[in-house]
DNA sequence: TTGACACCCATGATTTCCCATGTTATTCCA
DNA sequence: TGGAATAACATGGGAAATCATGGGTGTCAA
């Protein structure tokens, strides 16, 4: 399954398009399927104010779930489905690169610059701006500071 | 199996038709066989004010559960069978449109705009008005804010 | 005739594809 | 180990194909 860690900082040009950074599209599923979809999926995030991005097997296997409603309730039903009619489909190009749609790059105040953030099975984009902004302010937190050794320490009631 | 994500806001000409959009176009199942129907399937949806729409294909597994009474009780089958008689097949024309039968454009409220909008298996055609205010109403709610990382956690107990 | 409908063609705008180039990273060889 | 040769990557622009949209025409039936 795909996973995304790092950061990358790529270039916007005027016609909106973007190199997805190369370690994010090695991650992504290996399409050799013909007419499989070869691209990302991407989503907005309003509350971070940036874009969600992943997989498009990801989006796969979230319909399946859907559509066999496994376990969901008819509020996350409707919650998988608003999230879906507002995600976005964005092929490659033949160098990799996406096309970020306007209703994304003005949610995530993006300029010329975007930030790739890999966060594991998703990653995210941002202005330099705002992840900055949070960066500084998540380092600030309870938890901003613990290192690679304490991550497997988290959860299972063995954090602080 | 075909799925369908994103939205897309097409006009309807004077007379009646609407282009589904390509990328739903490309998701429905390639019809490369001869004499096969060409085209979408649609149902009203009462309770939205909207249609439904999806593959042909679709309904044929549909009717093939039907047939084979696969863990369907008899309440089950009626519904499905109501549902199928109150269905309709739009086929394209040349250009990849369909046309609106004048009862699903009265039902949906549609007049000179045709909102499409992909949920997974199938996808659904709105008013613009109707959509905003849908969409609106359903990111007010409790599960309203969740993000495409957010997907994973739902069902299975693990919601918020 | 008068619609309704299938089919064909035309057009503008957008998007996709293809090629070129600078820059960075990697490999290879002395 | 140093440094040059090579490959990979990010970036830019122009040409070509696709798409949404509109209109016209012929056919069939009411």
């Amino acid at each position: 399954m795909a996973s995304f860690i790092g950061t990358f900082t790529n270039r916007v040009d005027r016609k909106g398009r973007v190199s997805v950074p190369a370690r994010f599209r090695a991650a992504l599923a290996a399409p050799p399927a013909a007419g499989a979809f070869n691209g990302v999926v991407v989503a907005p995030n309003g509350g971070l104010g940036a874009i969600d991005a992943c997989d498009r097997q990801r989006i796969e296997d979230t319909i399946d779930r859907l559509d066999a409603r496994d376990g969901l309730t008819p509020e996350e039903q409707q919650a998988i489905e608003l999230v879906l009619s507002d995600s976005e489909e964005l092929p490659f190009d033949g160098e990799g690169r996406i096309i970020l749609p306007e209703r994304f790059t003005k949610l995530a105040g993006i300029g010329d610059r975007a930030v790739f953030v890999g966060i594991g099975r998703v990653f995210q984009i941002w202005s330099p701006e705002r992840r900055d902004e949070w960066q500084s302010r998540a380092s600030e937190g309870p938890l901003g500071q613990i290192g690679l050794k304490d991550l497997w320490s988290l959860g299972a009631g063995g954090a602080a």
